[in-house]
DNA sequence: TCATTTAACTGACTTTAGTCAGGTATCCAG
DNA sequence: CTGGATACCTGACTAAAGTCAGTTAAATGA
């Protein structure tokens, strides 16, 4: 069973990234070497900064630095300090001379050209096929490629996470969210051992988070799951649900509850279809409609 | 409407092949240079042909011959002569040492992990939904990747499809074939400008065939049309058909003709579908059931 | 304000990948 | 049985890719 699975990848990690992969990388290096091209590419032609380029490039900041010269000697670049004012004054932005310009617009429709020459010799209909299932693809691999990892509250990408979580949900209850009538929630309580806050990425951006607080000689209680519109119905919620009871769990706790607003319908579903009954109010939370409640299974080991 | 698709195809081999594929390479790579740990592999516990490998990774004769030294240097490979008597002295054969087969064994572990590690987040419903969806565009990559081009009837690829050919067809005629009962067609008929011959081949493989003879005074025939059944149901019969009649239509006929056997209904049906209406029979081929003519639309250009 | 960290950079270096021009033994066609 | 092709090999080389230690200037935190 999970053989079958884990061949019918293999096979297609050969036949596709292998294959396409090396194909793309010729179109994409003309003349230049490829490096060079992957970087010019990436700065596009609205710049990016340094930093950027290295995290989304993942190379060492020496090699990015002499790639850089490189490109500048060409005249394809240009180096600056970054143009935000009261941005700080070490961060420099790389753009695109005209030059530049105009071998990104090279590079952009050779890699037109050799998407073209995979649906060419395909019919109209075997076309439409292989563009839907590279989207399902596409789609399942960022469903895979999310990482979900204990993070502390305080980290900006937590802070963002939050603040996205407050403006989702003001959106959606009938009477707006005001956060000075709901309970709030402190940091130390969403750090260990009082408890944990997990935060979910896809190439070290936030797309999600949830928390939990080990209430001693109480239920444990869930607080804050959110995930990103652009990666729902994925599964993320359900993960990040899933890594918060065996968090709980694993530290001897073996009862959940959490509150939530009738507006959150999805979360409702998701709850329900993951274990949880519907309790009486635990609380007094003014923004909560129901409450759940679910036994977890002792923890392995 | 073009442009969607290519943006489409654009953003998978982004994500995908980008990603994963650099993710394969990294897991792939143990310690060894990428090269050194591609060519074991491919050498795998059978051991194989030092042409064989050099077709498979496209590498040049000294280099690889290079790499294969480093190899055996290292105790992983031994490069003897073929074993196959009265083959090929030249020839010679890579095969694997114990050190060699337990460092494939690790390799082949590193894979699986990797591709577990892309199906372990989901569920078993996405996971199942993944590998379906990689599944068809594997499928259809692999037609994309079909190339179809005209080779001299003499080309042993050319031979070994006409091989094929005869032997499918003895499988499927309810009273078999026999090459003495029909009509033969000579080479020289199928080289210009008395008519082509055309090869498709997927990674230089062939995988079908295709010809028409060019009869003065009278229409275009076509003949010998093949496909072999690993790549069949992509659409490589039309499209093979089609290239026959634009050469055709190129060089001035207005009209083509076919015969067929009842047995082949697959054939049939696409003869059909291809615009081809039943006439009667135009010779007396011993095995043909069906006749088909069609009207080529004049050639642009 | 002063030690520490950070972003970007420079210089010196190694490894990997790949190319190209021969060379040797074998095969094959005439 | 000879001349040309073929399979694999060696030597000499280059370019690309990447690593690492250390520098500078700005930011940060106590």
């Amino acid at each position: 069973m999970r053989s079958d699975l884990v061949a019918a990848v293999r096979r297609f990690n050969r036949t596709v990234t292998q294959r396409v992969g090396a194909l793309d990388d010729e179109y994409m290096a003309s003349g230049r070497p490829l490096a060079q091209a992957r970087l010019l590419w990436e700065i596009g032609p609205d710049g990016a900064e340094v930093a950027a380029l290295r995290a989304r490039l993942g190379l060492d900041s020496g090699y990015l630095s002499r790639l850089l010269r490189t490109l500048e000697g060409d005249g394809l670049v240009t180096v600056g300090p970054a143009e935000r004012t009261g941005g700080d004054a070490r961060v420099r932005v790389a753009a695109l001379t005209a030059a530049g310009r105009a071998e990104w617009a090279e590079l952009d429709g050779r890699s037109d050209e050799f998407a073209w020459s995979i649906l060419a010799p395909l019919t109209g209909q075997r076309r439409e096929q292989l563009v839907t299932a590279m989207a399902e693809v596409e789609r399942l691999l960022v469903a895979s490629m999310v990482v979900v990892r204990p993070c502390p509250p305080s980290d900006p990408r937590a802070r963002a996470c939050l603040r996205a979580y407050a403006r989702d949900i003001g959106r959606r209850f009938d009477d707006g969210f005001d956060p000075a009538l709901s309970k709030p929630v402190h940091d130390e309580e969403l750090v260990p051992p009082a408890g944990v806050f997990l935060l979910a990425t896809l190439n070290s951006e936030p797309v999600g988070c949830g928390a939990v607080k080990l209430h001693p000689d109480a239920p444990a209680e869930i607080k804050r799951v959110w995930v990103a519109d652009t990666v729902r119905g994925l599964g993320i919620g359900r993960r990040i649900l899933g890594d918060l009871e065996r968090y709980a769990a694993t530290r001897g706790w073996t009862t959940v509850r959490l509150d939530t607003n009738r507006s959150l319908t999805e979360a409702i579903a998701m709850y329900h279809s993951a274990g949880y009954r519907e309790i009486e109010p635990y609380n007094s939370e003014h923004f909560a409609h129901h409450w759940f409640e679910k036994q977890l299974p002792p923890a392995p080991g």
